[in-house]
DNA sequence: TACACTATTGCAACTATGTTGCAAAATGTT
DNA sequence: AACATTTTGCAACATAGTTGCAATAGTGTA
């Protein structure tokens, strides 16, 4: 795991500080999206709000993690996959959101639809967010 | 004008007031989505921040308006159109962000597609948000 | 139209979220 | 180890949104 986290940002250009080292371990931790909060409440005290901020932003930048939208606005962070790099960004899969749980997941493997646009509208991005009840909760409940 | 959003509010058990009024109007007068701060901007300084944010709640509850997720979000709010009402919302559409004029419309024709949810997943909402270039930009750059 | 009842508004204060500049500390390089 | 460069923490600020409560405005009824 320590050693996943320093080839990444290694491989990303990024110097490895404690900071960096433990904002991806949340990553690494929790397979679903994150929002700011919660890596706060994963870091502890160890580090500056302002900090986390700056991390996740330089990460963002790096393509190591992408934001995802959601119908309430809150700003989610996920890894990216391997097909992601600085300034080339592959994000065109669905986001899932657990009405249930509450956790937001990349479904990596299920790819954004297309769409036609009415006449003169050209589309350049599509986000889609799904939510509903993820396998999880539907396994458990 | 006048009497078309006082039929609006009585159609949805409103009670008249000039706040609602003139908010309403700024939707009736922009086709695009508007954020927070437009509709500040628009209804000026006579009225608190505070009658704004309450008083877009309560069209959102009364189904005279809904949210629109963005990637970078922002609160954006719409008009409905007539098939929404309280409690039965029908946004189904996708939305359309302009990168060039930033503004956001729905595209109350296009209907967000269906996708294949991985096994164990159960969809009950879809929002779709595509940006680009909107019509008027494409004519006239 | 006036009254009483209810709903709405404005104010003040507060919380949460995100940003910026700058000095101190840590990192990478030689 | 010593230096140049990044990164971090702090403080202060900016913006967005919420809550309680008293004052005000709107609505239905007589």
């Amino acid at each position: 795991m320590e050693q996943k986290i320093i080839d990444l940002l290694k491989r990303s250009n990024l110097s490895i500080t404690d900071s960096r080292k433990k904002i991806l371990e949340s990553f690494f931790e929790e397979d679903s999206a994150l929002a700011h909060a919660d890596i706060e409440d994963h870091v502890g005290e160890d580090f500056d709000r302002v900090t986390i901020y700056r991390t996740l932003q330089t990460f963002v930048d790096k393509g190591i993690i992408h934001t995802i939208p959601t119908p309430d606005n809150a700003v989610l962070y996920a890894l990216c996959k391997d097909s992601c790099s600085a300034g080339h960004h592959h994000d065109n899969h669905v986001h899932f959101i657990c009405d249930n749980c509450n956790k937001t997941f990349c479904l990596e493997h299920v790819v954004v639809p297309a769409v036609d646009m009415p006449n003169g509208f050209a589309a350049s991005q599509i986000d889609m967010v799904v939510s509903g009840i993820c396998n999880y909760c539907n396994a458990t409940t």
